[in-house]
RNA sequence: CGGGGUGUAGCAUAGUGGUAGUGUGCGCGGUUUGGGACCGUGUGGUCCGGGUUCGAUUCCCGGCUCCCCGACCA
C-alpha cells in the first residue's frame, strides 16, 4: 500500500487523556481511533494486525477440530434467566435495552448461554459429541471503570471456545490440548517467552482455573513464578497450603505483574443442566453434555503485544502479526528517475506478494524515519539518490536495529529465502 | 460504585470578570532535503444548561465528559 494513500496520519505528540502506552503509540501510529472512554475503532493499519492475530488464532482452533461460527450481539433475555445470570444483581456489567414493544434484550458479555441453547436443538445422541465451537465476536462489558488502553475496554474482541463432551475425561482431554494450542499462539505472536499458564481461581468443577498471564508492567495482575519450573500462580490463591501442593518453595516464587491474556475454564454441566442440554448414551441413558470454555482477546492480545514489544522509538510489531513485512522508504522524491525505481522496487515487492508499505510521500527523510520508527514495521528499506548511486541499499530491522547495506540482488535473495510474511 | 481531578483550535498547552495567546497540524509562497529543518503568510477555539453581573471562557449551581486511586472484571 502506498502511504500517500493511507488515510491515517501519524501525530508527534501523545493524546493528553491516555495514559497507558498501547493506546498512546496505536493512536499516535493511527491504529486505532478512540471513540469513547474502553472504546476504539480500529483503523486500515489496526485492523491489518488485528485481522493476523485473529488468524493465528483461527488456525490453532482449527487445527484442534473446533468449527468457527459467529454468534449475535443482542441477547435474549430468556435463556440467561433459566441460568440465574439475567439479574443485574447476578451480573452487573451488563449492558442492557430494550426493543421497540418494550422488551428488555442484552449486549453479549459471553456467550456460554446462548450458544448451549443453540447445541441443545443439535446433540441429541452420543454419536453427536464430542463436539467443539468457537466464534470471534465483539463484547460488551459496562466497566464501571475502563483503562489500560485497548486492554480492557466496554467494547472488545474475543475468542471464545466452548467445547461439548460426553464426560470430564473426554473435555480434560480437549482442555490439555487446548492449552498447548494457546501455547503455541503466543509463541506465534512472539511473547511464548514472556506468558506463563498461571493456576488462579474461579474454577467451578476443579480447584483451580487456568490462566494465560503475559508479564508486563502494563498488567493489573500479581503472579507468583517458580522460574526453575516455569509454575506460576496467581496472588488470588497464593497461600502455603496451596504451594505446598503445588510442590513449590515459598522462597523461590518471584512475583510479577502480569497481563491476563487467556483463559481456560472447566464448565462441566453448569450451563447444561438449567438449559437441558443432554444426550443419550449407547444404554439410551439421559445425560447432561460436560462442557468448558477457553477464551483469548485478539485486541487485548493487540495491546499486549504493544506494551510488551514497544520501545521508545515506537512499536515493534513481531513479523508474525505485522500490518506489513517491509516499510519501503523512498527519499529524494523531487527526483523523477528515484521515483520511477522506487515505484518498480515496490511494484516487485507486491509481485512476489510480500506485503510491503511505501512511503511514497513528500516528506523530509526525519520525518519518514520516525514515522517509520512508530509504525514498527519489521524492515525498513530506505532508497534513496545516493543509495541508488552507490547500488547499497539500507535495510534495518526494526526489533533489533540491525542495519544491513545490501544489493538490490542481495535483497531479492534474502527476501526470497525468508517468505513468511 | 466510593474518593480525587479535568474540560480552551484537528492535536498539545498558557492565560484572563472587559476584543483569548503559543507550539504543532492544515493551506499558500520561498529556501532546504538521511533523523520530525527554516522564513513569511493564512486558517482555526473557551463541554452543555442555568444563575450572579452592565458584561462570564473565568465566579456559583446542576449535568455530562475524560483521567487517576480503590472496589470489580477476559
Amino acid at each position: 500500500m502506498r502511504q500517500s494513500k493511507l488515510f491515517t496520519k501519524t501525530r508527534k505528540e501523545v493524546p493528553a487523556d491516555e495514559t497507558s502506552k498501547n493506546a498512546q503509540l496505536l493512536i499516535r501510529a493511527g491504529y486505532v481511533y478512540k471513540e469513547m472512554a474502553g472504546v476504539y475503532s480500529y483503523l486500515p493499519l489496526g485492523l491489518r494486525v488485528l485481522n493476523k492475530i485473529i488468524q493465528i488464532i483461527r488456525e490453532e482452533m482449527n487445527h484442534e477440530g473446533a468449527q468457527e461460527m459467529v454468534m449475535t450481539a443482542l441477547q435474549d433475555s430468556a435463556v440467561w434467566e433459566e441460568t440465574d445470570r439475567w439479574d443485574d444483581t447476578k451480573v452487573d456489567n451488563w449492558f442492557k435495552t430494550k426493543l421497540k414493544n418494550g422488551t428488555e434484550v442484552g449486549l453479549s458479555i459471553t456467550h456460554e448461554e446462548p450458544l448451549t441453547r443453540i447445541m441443545a436443538s443439535y446433540i441429541s445422541s452420543y454419536r453427536d459429541l464430542p463436539l467443539y465451537a468457537y466464534q470471534f465476536q465483539n463484547k460488551f462489558r459496562n466497566e464501571t471503570r475502563a483503562k489500560s488502553g485497548i486492554m480492557r475496554g466496554r467494547e472488545f474482541m474475543m475468542k471464545d471456545l466452548y467445547d461439548f463432551s460426553r464426560n470430564e475425561a473426554e473435555h480434560n482431554e480437549f482442555y490439555n490440548r487446548i492449552r498447548e494450542a494457546y501455547r503455541r499462539v503466543f509463541e506465534r505472536v512472539g511473547i511464548g517467552h514472556l506468558t506463563y499458564v498461571t493456576f488462579a481461581s474461579g474454577g467451578i468443577f476443579s480447584e483451580f482455573s487456568e490462566e494465560f498471564q503475559t508479564v508486563s508492567e502494563a498488567g493489573e495482575d500479581l503472579i507468583y513464578v517458580d522460574e526453575a519450573s516455569g509454575v506460576a500462580l496467581n496472588k488470588e490463591v497464593l497461600n502455603d497450603e496451596v504451594i505446598a501442593k503445588l510442590g513449590l518453595k515459598k522462597e523461590s516464587l518471584v512475583e510479577k505483574k502480569s497481563i491476563e491474556s487467556g483463559n481456560i475454564f472447566h464448565l462441566g454441566t453448569k450451563f447444561s443442566e438449567p438449559l437441558g442440554l443432554s444426550y443419550s448414551n449407547e444404554e439410551g441413558e439421559t445425560i447432561p453434555v460436560y462442557m468448558g470454555s477457553y477464551g483469548l482477546g485478539p485486541t487485548r492480545l493487540m495491546g499486549t503485544l504493544v506494551e510488551v514489544l514497544a520501545d521508545e522509538k515506537g512499536i515493534v510489531w513481531p513479523e508474525s502479526v505485522a500490518p506489513f513485512k517491509v516499510h519501503l522508504v523512498a527519499l529524494n522524491t523531487d527526483n523523477q528517475e528515484l521515483v520511477d525505481y522506487a515505484d518498480g522496487i515496490y511494484a516487485s515487492f507486491k509481485d512476489k506478494g510480500i506485503e510491503v508499505l511505501y512511503d511514497d510521500r513528500d516528506a523530509r527523510a526525519g520525518e519518514k524515519f520516525a514515522d517509520s520508527d512508530l509504525i514498527g514495521i519489521p524492515y525498513r528499506l530506505v532508497v534513496s539518490k545516493k543509495a541508488k548511486e552507490e547500488g547499497k541499499f539500507e535495510v534495518v530491522t526494526r526489533a533489533t536495529g540491525e542495519t544491513r547495506r545490501l544489493t538490490e540482488e542481495e535483497i531479492w535473495a534474502d527476501f526470497d529465502s525468508n517468505p513468511e510474511t
